[in-house]
DNA sequence: TTTACTATCTTGTATATACAAGTTATAATT
DNA sequence: AATTATAACTTGTATATACAAGATAGTAAA
């Protein structure tokens, strides 16, 4: 057994990919809702706005639950995904070539990044990601030695993340996200086919534990005609 | 007279960014804090998910709600802002050039972008702004006549979603973003002072109103250098 | 026909209660 | 001293009720 409102949510959510619920039409009320699910109005509220926040549906008071395009708006390369959970939604044929894994005492900069103390150690792991054949992406991953204790290649090749959350039995609960475009390193033209481009695109990624403890600081260095970035943003009024 | 949950928000939020609660601190208890502000737990609850949503805070059960590090998340080219809000934000010098302004039949892409129908026209608007004296960010934007009746080379020069909120009272509700990095046009040449660059960052924006019909089409196209975007994302477990 | 009202639908806000579940400090036990 | 149990705190979930406010369709009145 699971929260409700998260099954609800869930429910609703895939119903609406499916397009039993098509896009421009309504949902059903609240109060049909909580009757079909035989449950509370305040817990069909709780999906309904999970809905919202994640653009499935527009609330608007007096009317209904307008159903969005979701394929519009359900594309893989925003939030918080991981490179396998991503390449796998791609469907693209994709493989991992970790080019660096071991144990370092970081410097200044990973240091504050990662807001560390001078006798905490880091893992850096390198790796470069192919899609259909073309060395397109370059990841560089730093992860604090507390929460992560040990890393092997065999890890670092699937999702990092996956482990964690699986084996590990921690949480990452949010993320901050930066781009920008810089001009690449020897490390970009080394490692990626980067054939006449001048710039590469930077995702500098701050990954938090559900404590709010920072647990990872992620370069995510992109050939840039390969790169996009879909985001879907509510207006916060005040 | 107002919500009494936006309320409580935006004072906690206000707290937060004046320091009153420092960064790693700990919120009083939603006990104490219903207490405070004489309201029920389910306000003081929201105000609170809105706090977690906005990357305020961060909520662990049975420990309380920990302050985040306002400073390192609320960076404004993140979500929803106009020009003119984010430009005040920065507090550098800037101005605005409206290169084109005219009401137009529009062609196949964008009718496709806006969902028109063959009789509608739309407004066509490039500005080019620039900060600190260099012309960096060329927007095209285009809105459905429909909603928007009538635009002044006035209006465009200051903001045009605060003409649209104050003076026409529609609300702007959300937004996708989608951000790819192309080469020039011969029109980002001739606008922007594109020195040696080889490409520019496009931003598009895709803007609905309350009701959830479409209503604007931006294409914000920047200079690479001079771009920085931030997003706060949280995941969803399933 | 047009206008104005009203009843009824919708979602939004505010409150109260109950219990579940995670955390922490204290007291009791071994 | 170390371990275990317990009580007291925290947030999370589920339910019920009441009224406010926006939207809509139908009815009555002008």
């Amino acid at each position: 057994m699971q929260n409700k409102y998260l099954q609800i949510y869930r429910e609703i959510a895939d119903n609406i990919r499916e397009g039993k619920y098509p896009a421009h039409s309504k949902l059903p009320s609240e109060h049909d809702l909580l009757r079909d699910y035989s449950t509370s109005r305040e817990t069909i509220r709780k999906a309904l706005n999970l809905l919202s926040q994640n653009g499935f549906i527009q609330k608007v008071q007096g009317k209904g639950s307008i159903v969005l395009d979701a394929r519009k708006f359900d594309f893989p390369i925003s939030g918080l995904v991981s490179f396998k959970e991503l390449a796998g939604k791609i469907g693209e044929k994709h493989q991992t070539h970790v080019e660096e894994l071991e144990l370092i005492t970081p410097d200044e900069e990973i240091k504050q990044q990662l807001h560390l103390k001078d006798s905490q150690h880091v893992w850096k792991v390198h790796r470069v990601r192919e899609i259909d054949g073309e060395r397109i992406i370059l990841d560089k991953d730093y992860f604090n030695q507390m929460y992560v204790e040990h890393l092997t290649k065999e890890i670092c090749e699937n999702s990092i993340y996956e482990y964690i959350e699986n084996e590990l039995g921690m949480t990452i609960s949010f993320a901050k996200k930066e781009i920008i475009v810089v001009e690449p390193t020897e490390e970009d033209r080394r490692l990626l086919k980067l054939d006449g481009f001048y710039n590469v695109v930077v995702v500098k990624n701050y990954v938090y534990f559900d404590d709010a403890s920072l647990f990872q600081y992620t370069e995510s260095r992109h050939r840039p005609d390969k790169f996009k970035f879909v985001d879907f943003a509510r207006r916060t009024h005040g």
